[in-house]
RNA sequence: GGAGAGAUGGCCGAGUCGGCUGAAGGCGCUCGCCUGCUAAGCGAGUGUGGGGGGAAACUUCCACCGAGGGUUCGAAUCCCUCUCUCUCCGCCA
């Protein structure tokens, strides 16, 4: 096997394992193994064309994201493969003709001794250049897997997320007669969140709903479920919350960020930290018609994160857990329309906030706070009155052809013949843990009580308010 | 977990004892013709990735028949390993 499709992820050491009981005992599952390879090779040849045509925009971009990425070691590498690959090619066209010869030799009864005798010797030849070629590929594949996506134009320059502008904001934070309390003050008095027993069983960063604050984490996904399926034209999944290799590495979660993810113990396999991942490689491999474009997939799962490097952020309440409840919205588009349905997909997910009546900003994530697989990103905050801040709840992000080219979803315009690849976008509709936060906090009442948003409380069996006695 | 069958192009589906099979046939799609309209019919074209040449249309070469490895001058075809799918039995939420 060449040593690029071993490639193995580097940061072991900070993940956080799981130990799946197995009680049958059978050995790890190498499911999975098999696609990341095929996919693998397509990878390498997608992106290295892409960086060489595009080698300036790319520079240029990667400086913008404040990434010191010297593209002339892929220049070098792509030319020195290049190089060995002409001559391999050249080998193997001699080899197919004159296998050719030899086939017509055996067949009029004529011996072909030293032809054979000579191929034989250029098929060494061909297996030699072959073990080169396959270092450089690992070479590039490692650099191309590392790159990020390229900013969109309209992404504003910035270093990080002091320089996000704010796009609008909707709602006004309410006033108080009395001093708002944090949410996990509010849900634990209410006993309707208890931290404490859930580090018991898991640890901290989980989160522990009991009685209506169970009912309203349920209520909240189903609400938002219904609103996205119903009338904003999302189809409904339930996809897998655990994934392969291959899943991870299309949507651009690995090889660069293993350590957010938890890796099951002794399988090739992953919880996955959002259900973007699953969801987009749907169709991955795929070659889609134009006339199911756009199209629209609305997922509720858990999300796991190992949340590594976040020690001491957000260590209280339902911001930062290690498992969490989302709604996500995934569409594949074309390229024209992708960045229409960004701002629709943004409004989707606007639009539950709204009739929760939750206050909120967008900001426009700028080039140093653009995450690795996208090319624009909004980011919906929140408000949350006990801490006075906006805080992300949604993230909605055009990923152009990035995951496309690595998950290989392709397209096939009317009346044409090439395939091109789709757009990919996702946002949260909305992170439903956060969501809870938002409404104990923006929603509590001088008793200690939480009113219910008028919109959740046909999903609440009609219960206005939750009170001590209800939990 | 045990036994068996299979994996070929956007889809379905042939591939003989290894040698013009990148791959028959069909569907779909595109263009053209035909036809009051539609349907049907006729003709031509229609995989992906990569290297070279060309401003381009295009052209040429290489690779790819689940994946990896092996045998061979030569593999979709033979051998090994793995993955996935299906059927039957067992077990289980």
């Amino acid at each position: 096997m060449p040593p690029f499709l071993r490639a193995e992820p580097r940061a072991q050491g900070l993940w956080v394992l799981f130990c799946f009981n197995v009680s049958s005992g059978s050995p790890p599952s190498r499911r999975g193994i098999c696609f990341h390879i095929q996919m693998t090779v397509r990878i390498v040849m997608l992106e290295i064309k892409f960086v060489r045509q595009n080698l300036t925009e790319v520079q240029n971009a990667m400086a913008a994201r404040g990434e010191g990425l010297k593209l002339d070691t892929f220049i070098q590498i792509d030319e020195k493969r290049r190089e060995v690959l002409v001559q391999i090619e050249s080998l193997r066209h001699r080899r197919n003709v004159v296998s050719d010869q030899i086939a017509k030799l055996k067949k009029s009864g004529e011996n072909a001794d030293d032809l054979v005798l000579e191929m034989r010797d250029v098929s060494v030849q061909i297996k030699e250049m072959d073990g080169a070629l396959s270092e450089f590929e690992a070479s590039l594949h490692e650099i191309l897997m590392g790159l990020p996506n390229l900013p969109h134009s309209s992404v504003p320059k910035g270093t990080d997320s002091s320089q996000n502008p704010v796009v609008r904001r909707v709602g006004e934070p309410r006033s108080f007669d009395f001093v708002p309390e944090a949410h996990w003050t509010v849900g634990e008095r209410l006993g309707i969140l208890d931290f404490e027993r859930a580090s018991k069983i898991a640890g901290a960063r989980f989160p522990l709903y009991l009685g209506a604050g169970a009912r309203l984490e349920r209520a909240l996904i189903n609400f938002m479920l219904d609103v996205h399926t119903i009338e904003h034209g999302y189809k409904e999944v339930l996809p897998p919350f655990i994934v392969n290799r291959a899943a991870m590495t299309a949507t651009g979660q690995l090889p660069k960020f293993a350590a957010d993810l938890f890796k099951l113990e002794g399988w090739d396999f992953f919880l996955i930290p959002t259900a973007e991942v699953p969801v987009t490689n749907i169709h991955q491999g795929e070659v889609l018609d134009e006339d199911s474009l756009p199209l629209l997939y609305a997922a509720y799962t858990p999300c796991f994160r190992s949340e590594a490097g976040s020690y001491g952020k957000d260590t209280r309440g339902l911001i930062r857990q290690h498992q969490f409840n989302k709604v996500e919205l995934v569409k594949f588009t074309t390229p024209e329309t992708s960045y229409d349905e960004l701002e629709k997909l943004l409004s989707n997910a606007e639009s539950i906030l709204r009739r929760l009546e939750l206050p909120f900003h967008v900001v426009n994530l700028c080039t140093g706070d653009l995450g690795f697989s996208a090319s624009k990103t909004y980011d919906i905050e929140v408000w949350l009155p006990a801490q006075g801040v906006y805080r992300e709840i949604s993230s909605c992000s055009n990923f152009e052809n990035f995951q496309a080219r690595r998950a290989d979803i392709r397209y096939r315009r009317k009346g044409k013949n090439k395939t091109e690849l789709v757009h990919t976008l996702n946002g949260s509709g909305l992170a439903v843990g956060r969501t809870v936060a938002a409404i104990l906090e923006n929603y509590q009442q001088a008793d200690g009580s939480v009113t219910i948003p008028k919109a959740l409380r046909p999903y609440m069996g009609n219960m206005e308010r939750i009170e001590n006695r209800e939990a």
